[in-house]
RNA sequence: GCGCCUGUAGCUCAGUCUGGAUAGAGCAACUGCCUUCUAAGCAGUGGGUCAGGGGUUCGAAUCCCUUCAGGCGCGCCA
């Protein structure tokens, strides 16, 4: 059709003359290469090729073959990508909006690690600024309450419950020790003490979400090592820093920001944008190819600065990468709930993992762009959680295990139908795939074969919803042929062909749903 | 004021990058289907000015311009 100017002539008639050469070509090929059934021009000029059904057959003997790698594509070559994700300060539990970034941060890593990436998931910690600070001195402050000594809250301090349980184990811990001291004393044990222990409550509740981060950098470190300062002198010798008002600024705006920004204030501290700058080079250094960060979109203000920075040291502009991961609207019998962080009124993603499971959850926020925005009704996701679409999926792949479980009880000792091959009592079975002749068998197979596109599509695109939609779409054709045709019949031809349809299914949901890290239960 | 994201069925969202056929799911509503492989399922019905307007094109939810609405961000804070 996008010959029409060209040509000066209509689509259709195009189509038509098109359709005649290639039917010709086909015609003179002998007939075991003949690729397509029918071509036939359709609707305003589109050419519609229908492929043998051995085509189908073929690829379907090579999906039970090769299993899951001939469902990936060698994308990544090895090459060495970063995958940034969660980063959440370590100021308090990690809320549903983290969970979001986590499922996505997750899921997009799996996604490259199958299409060849060598992944690398990293947690960043902010453990050196005010927050952490600001953390210890509610923490000291509660301590301070708990045992008579009324010393003022802070004003903008965090008072989540989680603080009091802080204090009360360090009143258990150390008993009066820090009684009436001054937070200038004791306020690095304090803040150590907090942050450290939320650390390890977000460690673990990233764990029970079916999350392992393979490096968590610290920011202190980078302070402590001098990566900090060793990066800013790089970036002056580059030029990229030039000192105004008394403070150290950086060019960011030669890349495209709108304006420069502070690198070192003019009382000579650091700005949180210095610790970026040198985790971002630390990157660099560690050889990554690719560096994908995933940010709430609270952050995308900032996206243009590290951009700078990294294309200042000399990295391309495409090999760096920010997700902005949309904010969560958390409901509760569908009315909003205010969150914030401050006054200790949110969700935990903990509660979120208890009350629906991980599985869910993770599920619910891959079925939505990253950039869109999510509405999470929690009572919804609790009170009808059998109704949830990952169960849909996974149910599909139960019931598939269950067919497989009955075909051995039946007939004794049908093996899975694997390798396009069945063992059975009376020995090893070739199975013949062309005993599928439904539509609706054809059209599975045809729905399989496409896993690998769309699975180079969300490679491609950064996209791991593209998945969750794909298995929904399989699912429905699965429980649909399922309820309209029986597996194990009398006739044990057309049995082995179907548990091998069924097998290839299965197959493809697993890889599907390892990917976005949702589990594939055999019985549900 | 400037920048980024979003606006598609009653609700929640795919589809937009890369323009094509009658715009798709799920939920909610209604009607059927369990003596046979898991009913967490299936079959069917109803439901749309693709926010509005203009433009490009043989053809626009998709590209361009513009208006409106919602969210977020614009510190020598982190």
């Amino acid at each position: 059709m996008s010959l029409t100017k060209t040509l000066k002539k209509p689509p259709r008639d195009i189509a038509n003359d098109l359709c005649l050469v290639m039917r010709l070509e086909e015609y003179k090929k002998p007939d075991k290469d003949k690729l397509f059934e029918i071509i036939e021009v359709a609707g305003p000029g589109f050419i519609n090729f229908r492929f043998k059904k051995e085509y189908f057959y073929a690829n379907l003997e090579k999906l039970l073959v090769e299993e899951h790698s001939s469902l990936r594509t060698n994308i990544g070559e090895g090459k060495k990508v970063q995958v940034e994700f969660v980063s959440a300060n370590p100021t308090g539990p990690l809320h549903i909006g983290h969970g979001r970034g986590a499922a996505v941060g997750n899921a997009l890593s799996n996604l490259l690690q199958a299409a060849g990436f060598d992944v690398q998931r990293e947690f960043y910690i902010n453990d050196a600024g005010t927050q952490v600070r600001l953390l210890g001195q509610s923490v000291y402050a509660r301590y301070q309450q708990i045992l008579g000594n009324n010393v003022p809250f802070p004003e903008d301090g965090y008072k989540g419950d989680y603080i009091e349980s802080i204090s009360q184990q360090i009143v258990k811990k150390t008993s009066k020790k820090y009684l009436r001291k001054q937070f200038k004393e004791c306020g690095d044990f304090f803040t150590n003490y907090a942050y450290k222990m939320m650390l390890a409550d977000i460690a673990q509740d990233l764990r029970d979400f079916g999350i392992i981060f393979d490096r968590w950098q610290s920011e202190r470190e980078l302070h402590e090592s001098d990566k900090v300062k060793k990066s800013i002198t790089v970036l002056r010798e580059k030029n990229f820093l030039y000192e105004k008002d008394g403070a150290q600024w950086g060019s960011t705006t030669l890349f495209g920001d709108d304006k420069d920004r502070v690198i070192v204030k003019k009382d000579g501290e650091y700005t949180y944008f210095a610790s970026d700058i040198a985790y971002h080079k630390d990157k660099l250094d560690r050889g990554f190819d690719t560096i994908i960060n995933i940010w709430g979109a609270d952050h995308h203000g900032y996206v243009r600065r590290i951009q700078s920075v990294l294309e200042a040291f000399g990295l391309a502009k495409e090999k760096f990468r920010v997700l902005l991961i949309q904010m969560v609207t958390l409901l509760r019998h569908g009315e909003p709930v205010q969150m914030s962080k401050r006054a200790g009124e949110f969700i935990t993603l903990r509660e979120v993992i208890d009350e629906v499971g991980a599985d869910t959850a993770k599920f619910i926020f891959l079925t939505r762009r990253a950039d869109s925005h999510l509405e999470f009704d929690i009572e919804v996701a609790k009170e009808q959680s059998a109704e949830n679409p990952v169960f849909y999926v996974q149910y599909a792949f139960a019931r598939i295990s269950s067919i497989f479980r009955q075909a051995m009880n039946r007939n004794g000792t049908w093996q899975a139908a694997e390798k396009g091959v069945l063992s059975t009592e009376s020995g090893v079975q070739e199975v013949d795939l062309s005993a599928l002749k439904e539509d609706d068998e054809i059209s599975i197979i045809k729905k399989l074969l496409q896993y690998p596109i769309i699975f180079e599509g969300a490679v491609f695109s950064f996209e791991p919803h593209r998945i969750t939609y794909f298995l929904q779409e399989l699912a429905g054709m699965f429980h649909s042929y399922y309820n309209k045709y029986r597996v194990i019949s009398e006739n044990s031809t057309l049995t082995a062909a179907r548990l091998c349809l069924c097998k290839a299914v299965q197959i493809v949901l697993e890889e599907g749903l390892k990917t976005l890290g949702v589990s594939a239960p055999e019985r549900m």
